[in-house]
DNA sequence: CTTCGGCTGACGG
DNA sequence: CTAACGCCGTCAGCCGAAG
């Protein structure tokens, strides 16, 4: 009943393209080559920021993505080079990557910058979805230079683990017979899902590998992580994953931060920042056809808690000032009624409307 | 009862 | 030299108010 040829099953891919802001600036200078990169998010203060990612030689120095940038400079070498992100680039170069994959595949769903699934469920089994991986690796390699990673399975949880199998440059097919099998031997922090907190509270529970989990009920989960999470890694357990994948998703909302040049309890100063971050996120949404009811005000304190204050109008936040003019009060709320400083700053909109291009029809009479 | 606004926290890249 | 620290996005869940 089972056979390769079956249509009973979907076939879902994940393409990750490896290490990818280092490789895309490999690309950009191939003088660096061989050496580690580290790829920089900076902030305006002097020697602050992170690492965003870094090549495979760099992580030989257990250099990470995440670490502050201060650790990073202390493992590092003479040789390695630090970078500081050019996101617009990555941008572009993202772009083209995914539609070239659009080329070989309808049913595109892009997840990050740097990762996408696809689905190759229709005619013809694994044997073909490989081909057709195949084909698409190569191209993108051809085409730009980059190399990227692709795990195959019958949902998108096992062609995300399978995906991690084999990088870089990797293509890693787990099919639907031994998929169970291949999810239970994994670390339970390795799980999809799970991250630091998550992790925890299985080990409290005696769970190491995520095949442990089959050891409880589902209403066990379900007491330890609510019930949305408790039930999705009860079923992830037993490889079972039903999310679709959904191209064309629309973006629920837009927003950009900013570190401050010092922290700060000054409207005046935090105005500053705000003014400017308002006019990306305005001209951003503008871009997108995007009208937006809800803005907030996203505060990272000295002390690294986050507060985000927010407000909703009736109707379409129209214009920039009246947008400003929201950010303003929502900071002075915050000034208000809190002791803590401010470290970063960020402004976003979201509870988009329809899409402003198309006139919608009027069925009122 | 359901829905909405406001907010937090966990997570992923 | 005693720690150190970006930015962007998604979703679930909780709470209180409103419908």
């Amino acid at each position: 009943m089972v056979t390769d040829h079956s249509v009973e099953g979907r076939i879902v891919a994940l393409l990750d393209l490896d290490y990818f802001y280092a490789q895309v600036e490999q690309v950009r200078n191939p003088a660096i080559k061989g050496r580690p990169v580290v790829i920089v998010m900076p902030s305006i203060r002097e020697n602050s920021g992170a690492v965003a990612t870094c090549n495979y030689e760099a992580r030989a120095m257990k250099i990470k993505s995440g670490m502050p940038l201060g650790l990073a400079k202390k493992l590092a070498n003479e040789n390695t080079v630090f970078i500081n992100a050019d996101k617009p680039y990555y941008e572009e170069v993202s772009q083209k990557v995914f539609d070239l994959v659009d080329f070989y595949c309808e049913k595109v769903e892009q997840v990050s910058i740097d990762e996408a699934y696809f689905e190759l469920t229709n005619p013809l089994g694994y044997e073909k979805a490989k081909e057709v991986c195949e084909k698409i690796k190569k191209s993108i390699l051809v085409d730009l230079g980059l190399t990227c990673s692709i795990g195959i399975g019958p949902n998108k949880l096992v062609a995300k683990m399978a995906c991690g199998v084999k990088k870089p440059d990797g293509l890693f097919i787990v099919k639907a017979s031994d998929a169970e099998q291949f999810i239970a031997k994994h670390k339970i922090g390795d799980l999809f899902g799970v991250g630091p907190k998550g992790e925890e509270i299985f080990k409290a529970h005696g769970i190491h590998l995520v095949g442990e989990i089959k050891t409880h009920e589902k209403r066990e989960l379900i007491e330890w992580f609510k019930d949305a999470k408790g039930e999705q890694f009860y079923d992830f357990a037993f490889a079972i994953d039903n999310r679709p994948v959904e191209p064309n998703r629309e973006k629920q909302q837009i927003s950009k931060m900013m570190t401050l040049r010092q922290d700060s309890s000054s409207f005046e100063e935090i105005k500053t920042s705000i003014d400017f971050l308002a006019d990306l996120v305005f001209k951003e949404a503008t871009r997108l056809k995007k009208s937006f009811k809800t803005a907030s005000i996203v505060i990272i304190t000295d002390r690294f808690e986050t507060i985000t204050k927010s407000k909703t109008k009736a109707q379409k936040i129209e214009n920039f000032d009246d947008l400003c003019n929201m950010e303003y009060d929502l900071l002075r709320e915050y000034l208000h009624d809190s002791f803590s400083k401010v470290r970063r700053v960020g402004v976003k909109v979201s509870n988009f409307g329809e899409e402003t291009g198309l006139q919608k029809k009027l069925f009122e009479f």
